[in-house]
DNA sequence: CTCAAGTTGTGACAATTGTCACAAAGTTTG
DNA sequence: CAAACTTTGTGACAATTGTCACAACTTGAG
Protein backbone atom coordinates (compact mmCIF):
# COMPACT_ATOMS: atom_id res chain seq x y z
CA UNK A 1 0.00 0.00 0.00
CA UNK A 2 2.58 2.71 1.12
CA UNK A 3 5.22 1.83 -1.67
CA UNK A 4 2.47 1.64 -3.91
CA UNK A 5 1.18 5.08 -3.16
CA UNK A 6 4.58 6.46 -2.61
CA UNK A 7 6.76 5.78 -5.68
CA UNK A 8 9.70 8.55 -4.33
CA UNK A 9 9.68 6.88 -1.00
CA UNK A 10 9.52 3.29 -1.69
CA UNK A 11 13.07 4.19 -3.91
CA UNK A 12 14.48 2.87 -0.83
CA UNK A 13 12.69 -0.11 0.51
CA UNK A 14 14.35 -0.16 3.89
CA UNK A 15 13.07 3.44 4.56
CA UNK A 16 9.38 1.91 4.06
CA UNK A 17 10.04 -0.66 6.58
CA UNK A 18 11.17 1.49 8.93
CA UNK A 19 8.05 3.25 8.23
CA UNK A 20 5.87 0.66 8.29
CA UNK A 21 7.21 -1.07 11.44
CA UNK A 22 7.29 2.09 13.71
CA UNK A 23 4.53 4.02 12.35
CA UNK A 24 0.38 3.29 12.99
CA UNK A 25 -1.62 3.92 10.02
CA UNK A 26 -5.09 5.46 11.25
CA UNK A 27 -8.66 6.15 9.41
CA UNK A 28 -10.30 9.64 9.71
CA UNK A 29 -13.99 10.47 8.73
CA UNK A 30 -15.00 13.38 6.67
CA UNK A 31 -14.80 16.59 8.74
CA UNK A 32 -12.14 15.17 11.22
CA UNK A 33 -9.75 17.98 11.82
CA UNK A 34 -5.86 17.00 11.56
CA UNK A 35 -3.75 19.86 12.32
CA UNK A 36 -5.65 23.11 13.17
CA UNK A 37 -4.23 26.63 13.78
CA UNK A 38 -2.10 27.47 16.44
CA UNK A 39 -1.70 23.70 17.57
CA UNK A 40 1.15 22.09 16.97
CA UNK A 41 1.79 19.26 14.47
CA UNK A 42 3.00 15.83 16.32
CA UNK A 43 3.27 14.00 12.96
CA UNK A 44 3.38 13.80 9.57
CA UNK A 45 0.88 12.26 7.48
CA UNK A 46 1.35 10.50 4.48
CA UNK A 47 -1.97 10.09 2.56
CA UNK A 48 -2.68 6.28 1.63
CA UNK A 49 -6.67 7.15 0.69
CA UNK A 50 -8.94 9.99 0.74
CA UNK A 51 -8.45 13.57 0.52
CA UNK A 52 -7.30 16.18 2.80
CA UNK A 53 -8.05 19.95 2.42
CA UNK A 54 -5.64 22.48 4.04
CA UNK A 55 -6.87 25.88 4.52
CA UNK A 56 -5.99 29.53 5.65
CA UNK A 57 -8.01 31.27 8.25
CA UNK A 58 -8.73 35.15 8.11
CA UNK A 59 -9.07 37.11 11.34
CA UNK A 60 -12.69 37.75 11.28
CA UNK A 61 -13.72 33.83 10.64
CA UNK A 62 -12.85 33.48 6.73
CA UNK A 63 -10.53 30.80 5.04
CA UNK A 64 -9.16 30.58 2.08
CA UNK A 65 -8.43 26.74 0.48
CA UNK A 66 -4.30 26.58 0.45
CA UNK A 67 -4.26 23.27 -1.22
CA UNK A 68 -5.26 19.41 -1.87
CA UNK A 69 -3.43 16.70 0.04
CA UNK A 70 -4.83 13.48 -2.49
CA UNK A 71 -3.25 10.00 -1.71
CA UNK A 72 0.03 9.48 -2.29
CA UNK A 73 1.09 13.14 -1.20
CA UNK A 74 2.22 14.62 2.45
CA UNK A 75 1.38 17.78 4.31
CA UNK A 76 4.37 20.05 4.26
CA UNK A 77 3.28 22.46 6.44
CA UNK A 78 3.01 19.49 9.44
CA UNK A 79 6.52 18.34 8.22
CA UNK A 80 7.82 21.98 8.59
CA UNK A 81 5.62 22.87 11.91
CA UNK A 82 6.31 19.53 13.65
CA UNK A 83 10.28 19.48 12.66
CA UNK A 84 11.02 22.71 14.30
CA UNK A 85 8.32 22.53 16.80
CA UNK A 86 6.49 25.73 15.10
CA UNK A 87 2.59 26.66 15.94
CA UNK A 88 0.71 25.67 12.78
CA UNK A 89 -0.75 28.70 10.95
CA UNK A 90 -2.88 26.21 8.70
CA UNK A 91 -5.78 24.17 9.63
CA UNK A 92 -6.27 20.30 7.90
CA UNK A 93 -9.81 18.71 7.66
CA UNK A 94 -10.70 15.40 6.47
CA UNK A 95 -12.75 16.46 3.16
CA UNK A 96 -13.05 12.18 1.67
CA UNK A 97 -12.87 9.12 4.49
CA UNK A 98 -9.08 8.83 5.07
CA UNK A 99 -6.54 6.46 5.68
CA UNK A 100 -3.08 7.83 7.22
CA UNK A 101 0.58 6.78 7.70
CA UNK A 102 1.11 9.20 10.88
CA UNK A 103 4.89 9.62 11.20
CA UNK A 104 5.62 10.99 14.65
CA UNK A 105 7.83 14.21 14.65
CA UNK A 106 10.68 12.26 16.24
CA UNK A 107 10.74 9.91 14.19
CA UNK A 108 10.64 12.52 10.88
CA UNK A 109 14.00 13.89 12.61
CA UNK A 110 15.45 10.90 12.54
CA UNK A 111 14.83 9.77 9.00
CA UNK A 112 16.38 13.12 8.19
CA UNK A 113 19.83 11.91 9.05
CA UNK A 114 19.42 8.33 8.28
CA UNK A 115 17.36 8.22 4.74
CA UNK A 116 18.48 10.38 2.41
CA UNK A 117 15.48 9.03 0.25
CA UNK A 118 13.13 10.73 3.15
CA UNK A 119 15.30 14.53 2.76
CA UNK A 120 14.40 14.38 -1.52
CA UNK A 121 10.68 13.74 -0.47
CA UNK A 122 10.20 16.45 1.32
CA UNK A 123 12.10 18.77 -0.58
CA UNK A 124 10.09 17.48 -3.73
CA UNK A 125 6.74 18.14 -1.48
CA UNK A 126 7.75 21.39 -0.51
CA UNK A 127 8.06 22.40 -3.95
CA UNK A 128 4.72 20.76 -5.71
CA UNK A 129 2.84 22.83 -2.81
CA UNK A 130 5.16 26.13 -2.91
CA UNK A 131 4.25 26.04 -6.89
CA UNK A 132 0.49 25.64 -6.09
CA UNK A 133 0.68 28.31 -3.40
CA UNK A 134 2.36 31.23 -5.67
CA UNK A 135 -0.33 30.09 -8.42
CA UNK A 136 -2.70 31.06 -5.20
CA UNK A 137 -1.03 34.47 -5.16
CA UNK A 138 -0.79 35.00 -8.67
CA UNK A 139 -4.97 34.41 -8.70
CA UNK A 140 -5.63 36.22 -5.84
CA UNK A 141 -3.70 39.46 -6.95
CA UNK A 142 -4.26 39.43 -10.73
CA UNK A 143 -8.09 37.70 -11.43
CA UNK A 144 -11.70 38.33 -10.55
CA UNK A 145 -13.62 36.36 -8.32
CA UNK A 146 -15.56 33.94 -11.61
CA UNK A 147 -12.20 33.01 -12.72
CA UNK A 148 -11.17 31.79 -9.52
CA UNK A 149 -15.03 30.39 -8.75
CA UNK A 150 -14.33 28.45 -12.66
CA UNK A 151 -10.90 27.22 -11.37
CA UNK A 152 -11.88 26.38 -8.44
CA UNK A 153 -14.55 23.88 -9.95
CA UNK A 154 -12.45 22.38 -12.45
CA UNK A 155 -9.77 21.83 -9.55
CA UNK A 156 -12.55 19.74 -7.74
CA UNK A 157 -13.79 18.07 -10.71
CA UNK A 158 -10.45 16.80 -11.17
CA UNK A 159 -10.00 15.68 -7.60
CA UNK A 160 -12.95 14.31 -7.23
CA UNK A 161 -12.78 12.58 -11.01
CA UNK A 162 -16.49 13.51 -11.28
CA UNK A 163 -18.11 16.30 -13.61
CA UNK A 164 -20.74 16.62 -11.03
CA UNK A 165 -20.05 18.43 -8.23
CA UNK A 166 -21.80 18.24 -4.67
CA UNK A 167 -21.65 20.94 -2.76
CA UNK A 168 -23.55 24.42 -1.34
CA UNK A 169 -22.51 27.84 -2.33
CA UNK A 170 -21.79 28.80 1.05
CA UNK A 171 -18.96 25.91 0.95
CA UNK A 172 -17.44 27.09 -2.21
CA UNK A 173 -17.15 30.78 -0.63
CA UNK A 174 -15.65 29.13 2.14
CA UNK A 175 -13.27 27.89 -0.19
CA UNK A 176 -12.18 30.88 -2.37
CA UNK A 177 -12.41 33.33 0.26
CA UNK A 178 -15.80 35.26 -0.90
CA UNK A 179 -19.72 35.78 0.35
CA UNK A 180 -21.79 33.48 -0.31
CA UNK A 181 -24.39 35.92 -2.28
CA UNK A 182 -21.52 36.88 -4.41
CA UNK A 183 -21.04 32.95 -5.39
CA UNK A 184 -24.65 32.60 -6.47
CA UNK A 185 -24.61 35.38 -8.47
CA UNK A 186 -21.17 34.34 -10.23
CA UNK A 187 -22.65 30.77 -10.26
CA UNK A 188 -25.52 32.43 -12.03
CA UNK A 189 -23.59 34.30 -14.81
CA UNK A 190 -21.22 31.33 -15.35
CA UNK A 191 -24.43 28.94 -16.13
CA UNK A 192 -26.31 31.53 -18.31
CA UNK A 193 -23.08 31.77 -20.39
CA UNK A 194 -23.11 27.95 -20.68
CA UNK A 195 -19.81 27.07 -18.60
CA UNK A 196 -22.60 24.68 -16.16
CA UNK A 197 -25.43 23.67 -15.18
CA UNK A 198 -26.90 24.10 -11.39
CA UNK A 199 -28.86 22.14 -9.12
CA UNK A 200 -29.65 22.23 -5.68
CA UNK A 201 -26.60 21.34 -3.95
CA UNK A 202 -24.86 20.29 -6.95
CA UNK A 203 -23.06 21.93 -9.98
CA UNK A 204 -22.84 19.85 -13.57
CA UNK A 205 -19.65 20.65 -15.76
CA UNK A 206 -18.93 19.67 -18.98
CA UNK B 1 32.30 35.72 4.80
CA UNK B 2 30.51 33.14 3.70
CA UNK B 3 30.43 31.28 7.20
CA UNK B 4 29.33 34.99 9.23
CA UNK B 5 26.58 35.60 6.95
CA UNK B 6 25.89 31.48 6.75
CA UNK B 7 25.40 30.61 10.01
CA UNK B 8 23.28 27.23 9.34
CA UNK B 9 25.95 26.14 6.48
CA UNK B 10 28.81 26.64 8.48
CA UNK B 11 27.81 24.35 10.96
CA UNK B 12 30.23 21.94 8.92
CA UNK B 13 32.93 23.68 8.07
CA UNK B 14 33.74 21.37 4.88
CA UNK B 15 31.45 22.21 3.22
CA UNK B 16 32.06 25.92 3.65
CA UNK B 17 35.42 24.85 1.75
CA UNK B 18 34.23 22.84 -0.91
CA UNK B 19 31.69 26.18 -1.69
CA UNK B 20 34.79 28.48 -1.29
CA UNK B 21 36.78 26.27 -3.93
CA UNK B 22 34.13 25.48 -6.06
CA UNK B 23 31.76 27.99 -6.66
CA UNK B 24 32.02 32.10 -8.10
CA UNK B 25 31.33 35.03 -6.25
CA UNK B 26 30.05 37.52 -8.34
CA UNK B 27 28.55 41.65 -7.50
CA UNK B 28 25.98 42.39 -9.03
CA UNK B 29 24.30 46.14 -9.78
CA UNK B 30 20.95 47.69 -8.62
CA UNK B 31 18.35 46.32 -11.23
CA UNK B 32 20.23 43.12 -12.34
CA UNK B 33 17.98 40.37 -13.05
CA UNK B 34 19.35 36.75 -11.65
CA UNK B 35 16.52 35.05 -12.53
CA UNK B 36 13.40 36.06 -15.45
CA UNK B 37 10.19 34.19 -15.26
CA UNK B 38 10.03 31.06 -17.89
CA UNK B 39 14.15 30.92 -17.82
CA UNK B 40 16.42 28.51 -16.36
CA UNK B 41 17.93 28.57 -13.12
CA UNK B 42 21.19 27.46 -13.30
CA UNK B 43 22.46 28.17 -9.78
CA UNK B 44 21.29 28.79 -6.46
CA UNK B 45 22.26 32.18 -4.90
CA UNK B 46 23.99 32.98 -1.83
CA UNK B 47 23.30 36.16 -0.68
CA UNK B 48 26.62 37.34 1.15
CA UNK B 49 25.67 41.61 0.74
CA UNK B 50 22.86 43.20 -0.98
CA UNK B 51 19.25 43.04 -1.17
CA UNK B 52 16.97 40.71 -3.98
CA UNK B 53 13.58 41.16 -4.57
CA UNK B 54 11.75 37.80 -5.63
CA UNK B 55 8.72 38.76 -7.74
CA UNK B 56 5.77 36.72 -9.44
CA UNK B 57 4.49 38.61 -12.69
CA UNK B 58 0.59 38.99 -13.45
CA UNK B 59 -0.72 37.91 -17.24
CA UNK B 60 -1.23 41.96 -18.02
CA UNK B 61 2.20 43.22 -17.01
CA UNK B 62 1.59 43.75 -13.42
CA UNK B 63 3.89 41.88 -10.73
CA UNK B 64 3.36 41.51 -6.59
CA UNK B 65 6.33 41.28 -4.21
CA UNK B 66 6.92 37.87 -3.18
CA UNK B 67 9.56 38.07 -0.49
CA UNK B 68 13.22 39.54 0.16
CA UNK B 69 15.99 37.97 0.20
CA UNK B 70 18.54 39.69 2.45
CA UNK B 71 22.39 38.90 3.26
CA UNK B 72 22.94 35.82 4.79
CA UNK B 73 19.49 34.29 2.60
CA UNK B 74 19.16 32.44 -1.03
CA UNK B 75 16.48 32.06 -3.17
CA UNK B 76 14.36 28.72 -2.73
CA UNK B 77 12.89 29.21 -5.97
CA UNK B 78 16.11 28.98 -7.93
CA UNK B 79 17.01 26.22 -5.96
CA UNK B 80 13.87 24.07 -6.54
CA UNK B 81 14.09 24.99 -9.95
CA UNK B 82 17.48 24.66 -10.85
CA UNK B 83 17.57 21.21 -9.11
CA UNK B 84 14.51 20.36 -10.82
CA UNK B 85 15.35 21.71 -13.77
CA UNK B 86 11.91 22.91 -13.75
CA UNK B 87 10.96 26.93 -15.81
CA UNK B 88 11.13 29.67 -13.49
CA UNK B 89 7.92 30.97 -12.43
CA UNK B 90 9.37 34.38 -10.91
CA UNK B 91 11.64 37.15 -11.41
CA UNK B 92 14.40 37.90 -9.07
CA UNK B 93 15.72 41.47 -9.45
CA UNK B 94 18.89 43.54 -7.44
CA UNK B 95 17.19 46.13 -5.49
CA UNK B 96 20.88 47.05 -3.21
CA UNK B 97 24.34 46.51 -5.12
CA UNK B 98 24.87 43.00 -4.11
CA UNK B 99 27.54 40.35 -3.51
CA UNK B 100 26.40 36.80 -4.41
CA UNK B 101 27.90 33.33 -3.96
CA UNK B 102 26.89 31.28 -7.05
CA UNK B 103 26.53 27.30 -6.33
CA UNK B 104 25.86 25.55 -9.68
CA UNK B 105 23.30 23.30 -10.45
CA UNK B 106 25.27 20.39 -10.47
CA UNK B 107 27.02 21.22 -7.58
CA UNK B 108 24.14 22.15 -5.28
CA UNK B 109 22.73 18.38 -6.71
CA UNK B 110 25.72 17.10 -5.53
CA UNK B 111 26.21 18.49 -2.19
CA UNK B 112 22.53 16.77 -1.49
CA UNK B 113 24.03 13.86 -1.53
CA UNK B 114 27.14 14.43 0.31
CA UNK B 115 26.54 17.18 2.84
CA UNK B 116 23.42 16.43 5.37
CA UNK B 117 23.96 20.17 6.17
CA UNK B 118 23.15 21.73 2.87
CA UNK B 119 19.64 19.72 3.19
CA UNK B 120 18.93 20.95 6.80
CA UNK B 121 19.74 24.53 5.02
CA UNK B 122 17.45 24.19 2.31
CA UNK B 123 14.72 22.69 4.01
CA UNK B 124 14.89 25.52 6.41
CA UNK B 125 15.04 28.17 3.34
CA UNK B 126 12.13 26.93 2.28
CA UNK B 127 9.98 26.57 5.47
CA UNK B 128 10.86 29.99 5.96
CA UNK B 129 9.63 31.45 2.53
CA UNK B 130 6.81 29.01 2.54
CA UNK B 131 5.26 30.82 5.65
CA UNK B 132 6.32 34.14 4.11
CA UNK B 133 4.17 33.93 0.85
CA UNK B 134 0.84 31.63 3.30
CA UNK B 135 1.11 35.14 5.03
CA UNK B 136 0.71 37.17 1.36
CA UNK B 137 -2.27 34.95 0.95
CA UNK B 138 -3.84 35.81 3.93
CA UNK B 139 -2.91 39.57 3.27
CA UNK B 140 -4.50 39.49 -0.31
CA UNK B 141 -7.70 37.64 0.82
CA UNK B 142 -8.46 39.23 4.05
CA UNK B 143 -7.34 42.73 4.27
CA UNK B 144 -7.69 46.27 1.99
CA UNK B 145 -4.79 48.02 0.53
CA UNK B 146 -4.32 50.28 3.10
CA UNK B 147 -3.09 47.91 5.71
CA UNK B 148 -1.04 45.81 2.94
CA UNK B 149 0.23 49.12 2.27
CA UNK B 150 1.11 50.01 5.87
CA UNK B 151 3.03 46.44 6.35
CA UNK B 152 4.64 46.90 3.10
CA UNK B 153 6.33 50.10 4.37
CA UNK B 154 6.96 48.53 7.73
CA UNK B 155 8.77 45.70 5.38
CA UNK B 156 10.92 48.31 3.81
CA UNK B 157 11.80 50.17 6.71
CA UNK B 158 13.08 47.15 8.78
CA UNK B 159 14.79 45.94 5.57
CA UNK B 160 16.87 48.79 4.57
CA UNK B 161 17.37 50.16 8.38
CA UNK B 162 15.80 53.15 8.14
CA UNK B 163 12.85 54.92 8.60
CA UNK B 164 13.30 57.31 5.79
CA UNK B 165 12.08 55.36 2.22
CA UNK B 166 13.05 56.35 -0.77
CA UNK B 167 10.32 55.03 -3.15
CA UNK B 168 8.01 56.26 -5.94
CA UNK B 169 4.32 55.48 -5.54
CA UNK B 170 4.88 53.74 -8.90
CA UNK B 171 7.35 51.22 -7.20
CA UNK B 172 5.32 50.71 -4.39
CA UNK B 173 1.79 50.38 -6.67
CA UNK B 174 4.02 47.66 -8.61
CA UNK B 175 5.22 45.79 -5.53
CA UNK B 176 2.04 45.77 -3.72
CA UNK B 177 -0.12 44.93 -6.65
CA UNK B 178 -2.16 47.89 -6.89
CA UNK B 179 -2.43 50.76 -9.44
CA UNK B 180 -0.33 53.98 -8.35
CA UNK B 181 -3.47 56.19 -7.83
CA UNK B 182 -5.00 54.30 -5.17
CA UNK B 183 -1.50 54.22 -3.35
CA UNK B 184 -1.05 57.75 -3.53
CA UNK B 185 -4.38 58.48 -2.02
CA UNK B 186 -4.12 55.52 0.55
CA UNK B 187 -0.67 57.45 1.19
CA UNK B 188 -2.30 61.11 1.31
CA UNK B 189 -5.08 59.09 4.20
CA UNK B 190 -2.02 57.56 5.91
CA UNK B 191 -0.39 60.62 6.02
CA UNK B 192 -3.71 62.82 7.66
CA UNK B 193 -4.34 60.14 10.07
CA UNK B 194 -0.56 60.91 11.32
CA UNK B 195 1.25 57.17 10.17
CA UNK B 196 3.63 59.14 8.17
CA UNK B 197 5.44 61.94 6.48
CA UNK B 198 5.12 62.53 2.34
CA UNK B 199 8.03 63.84 0.71
CA UNK B 200 8.87 63.82 -3.41
CA UNK B 201 10.22 60.47 -3.68
CA UNK B 202 10.22 59.82 -0.03
CA UNK B 203 8.10 58.57 2.87
CA UNK B 204 9.17 59.23 6.57
CA UNK B 205 7.85 56.33 9.36
CA UNK B 206 7.88 56.76 13.33
C1' DC C 1 17.83 79.69 -15.39
C1' DT C 2 14.84 76.97 -18.33
C1' DC C 3 12.86 73.16 -20.07
C1' DA C 4 11.85 68.30 -20.35
C1' DA C 5 10.91 64.40 -17.89
C1' DG C 6 9.26 62.24 -14.14
C1' DT C 7 6.30 62.42 -10.00
C1' DT C 8 2.32 63.49 -7.27
C1' DG C 9 -2.59 65.17 -6.34
C1' DT C 10 -7.28 64.80 -7.39
C1' DG C 11 -11.95 64.67 -9.38
C1' DA C 12 -15.26 61.93 -11.83
C1' DC C 13 -16.82 57.69 -12.87
C1' DA C 14 -16.83 52.41 -13.72
C1' DA C 15 -16.32 47.71 -12.08
C1' DT C 16 -16.07 44.50 -8.56
C1' DT C 17 -17.19 42.68 -4.27
C1' DG C 18 -19.43 42.91 0.26
C1' DT C 19 -23.63 43.63 3.16
C1' DC C 20 -28.38 43.46 4.35
C1' DA C 21 -32.88 41.96 3.76
C1' DC C 22 -36.08 38.93 2.43
C1' DA C 23 -38.54 35.76 -0.74
C1' DA C 24 -38.62 31.36 -3.01
C1' DA C 25 -37.38 26.62 -3.54
C1' DG C 26 -35.91 22.20 -1.80
C1' DT C 27 -35.27 18.81 2.05
C1' DT C 28 -36.01 16.49 6.34
C1' DT C 29 -38.56 15.21 10.32
C1' DG C 30 -42.44 14.12 12.79
C1' DC D 1 -48.87 16.53 4.75
C1' DA D 2 -47.11 20.33 7.65
C1' DA D 3 -43.61 22.64 9.90
C1' DA D 4 -38.85 23.62 10.50
C1' DC D 5 -34.67 24.06 8.42
C1' DT D 6 -31.35 24.67 4.80
C1' DT D 7 -30.22 26.37 0.43
C1' DT D 8 -30.65 29.45 -3.38
C1' DG D 9 -32.10 33.83 -5.89
C1' DT D 10 -32.14 38.65 -6.04
C1' DG D 11 -32.65 43.69 -5.39
C1' DA D 12 -30.76 47.74 -3.26
C1' DC D 13 -27.00 49.89 -1.65
C1' DA D 14 -22.12 50.61 0.42
C1' DA D 15 -17.17 50.14 0.20
C1' DT D 16 -13.14 49.34 -2.22
C1' DT D 17 -10.31 49.50 -6.09
C1' DG D 18 -9.39 50.55 -10.94
C1' DT D 19 -9.45 53.83 -14.94
C1' DC D 20 -9.10 58.13 -17.26
C1' DA D 21 -7.92 62.78 -17.52
C1' DC D 22 -5.34 66.47 -16.39
C1' DA D 23 -3.15 69.93 -13.39
C1' DA D 24 0.59 70.99 -10.35
C1' DC D 25 4.99 70.01 -8.49
C1' DT D 26 10.15 68.57 -8.26
C1' DT D 27 14.23 67.72 -10.14
C1' DG D 28 18.17 67.32 -13.10
C1' DA D 29 20.38 68.24 -17.57
C1' DG D 30 21.99 71.49 -20.46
Amino acid sequence: MLQDQFKELSKDPLLVEEIKKRCDVVDFKVGDILLKEGGYAKFIPLVLTGLIKVYKEGGNGGEVLLYYIDSGESCIMSATYCMQNQKSEVKAVVEQPASVVLVPADVALEFRRTHRVWNEFLLGLFSDKYNELLHIVQMLTFENMDKRLLEYLHNEKKIKSSNIIHVTHQKIAGDIGATREVVSRLLKKLENEGHLKLEFKKIILD
